[in-house]
DNA sequence: TTATAAACATGATAATTGTCAGTTTTTGCT
DNA sequence: AGCAAAAACTGACAATTATCATGTTTATAA
């Protein structure tokens, strides 16, 4: 397996601030597993033993509500460390990770970054900095739950798509999601974001072709998350 | 003015994880101010040169969204620490905090908790952990607005009220918001709360005398929260 | 104390969204 | 290639929620 100190992911996440010992100690602790397509990596109550770091791949983090459906929280992808949040307040997990499509992670137990948030204060701090980024982030997810109309927030969600995750050579979406990941996406009944989906096609904002989307009409798709 | 070494509030939040020397550092530099109701201790992209330790009173830190109305993310009490977030990320501040009754505030300068952040790890770790709560509960508000209804959400606010705020003698809840504000922290229309309200109060869930709410059937109302 | 504004309330109606009950299309296997 | 299962789609309808218009009560300050 390969070593942290070399693995470029590292770059994306807090574990740069780590010191060259202490990036030794978690690549002699750390475990790599393939998750494919489908499978959990950790679910809602699980007590975690440690953190994932994702080398490849997309996993959503989702909450069951009471009423039996998902609510997808988060979409993770490369440079991503899952479960941090969990470890740091000794909690059991209060999402579950489900891989979106196959991935790579390196498991790196609770005791490695424990041990260096308590001693390495540039490390603490680089975990705050993304924490509290990603706390700003769930914030602004709250308005736009509460305040804008599910076709506005598939709008926007088709743009994060673009934006987080690119476009393949022909043009569609890098990311293909299922419509009922989409409708946990932004909080609806799978049917009603399809209709929607439809809408948009017939209107000529995005094509697709089998399940991969693409974007066709940028600005008026900015338009309509707008509430034009 | 009180020193902060002495200040029962510090129990509350983070700094209490900080040094004699720290502490005294904090309470040199702070500055204590009274904000009256309804007054903006800072707004929506202020650029804070510091935080801000709520000792007494409430405030709610909301956004505007984009179609006019007000989104409250968060009600603040006593021991809560106000513009950390964005004072990490030294980001402009992405919420409003206007208080909701009469406070009173302590100012510490930005410096002051940044050069402990990056001394102390023992702080840096306590702050982590209060930010990661925060994110939790972020997490779980973003699941309440898009699988629960208006009239879940509302009931869920008052047991919400109760149980952080209290009750004043008379079994009233402590805490009295407006129905605009209640409206906001679930994410509706106005006019939609104030129905809802009274449907609670000819039900029985809830008794009010004029502004003043009281839970009236917990069990009952625990039951419409939960989609009875 | 009284005028004036703000908050609260209610009705009527429209718009949005969810649910249920199907059909059709796509996907993943062996 | 062929078949079962999953995903995508559609229609009809019901439920929820927003909006607008307007009246009433309550708070606030000159």
């Amino acid at each position: 397996m390969g070593r942290c100190e070399n693995c470029i992911i590292r770059q994306f996440n807090s574990l740069r601030a780590m010191s060259k010992e202490e990036l030794k100690r978690v690549s002699d602790t750390k475990t790599t597993k393939l998750v494919k397509k489908g499978e959990t990596i950790f679910g809602e109550g699980d007590k975690l033993n440690g953190v994932y770091c994702v080398r490849d791949g997309v996993s959503k983090l989702s909450k069951l509500s009471p009423n039996g459906k998902d609510q997808i929280v988060k979409l993770a992808t490369q440079g991503a460390v899952l479960g941090q949040r969990s470890v740091i307040t000794e909690e059991v997990a209060n999402l579950s990770a489900i891989a979106v499509n196959d991935m790579e992670v390196c498991f790196i137990p609770k005791d490695a970054i424990m041990d260096s948030l308590n001693s390495n204060p540039n490390f603490a701090v680089e975990v705050l900095r993304h924490i509290a980024h990603d706390l700003k982030e769930a914030d602004d997810v709250i308005v736009n739950m509460s305040q804008k109309t599910v076709k506005q927030r598939i709008a926007e969600a088709f743009i994060y798509l673009e934006e987080n995750f690119g476009k393949d050579k022909n043009g569609y979406l890098a990311l293909t999601l299922s419509r009922e990941d989409i409708a946990n996406v932004v909080g609806t009944a799978t049917e009603s974001a399809i209709r929607i989906i439809s809408d948009f096609k017939k209107l000529g904002l995005i094509k697709a072709s089998g399940k991969k989307v693409a974007i066709a009409d940028r600005k008026a798709l900015d338009e309509v998350a707008k509430g034009g």
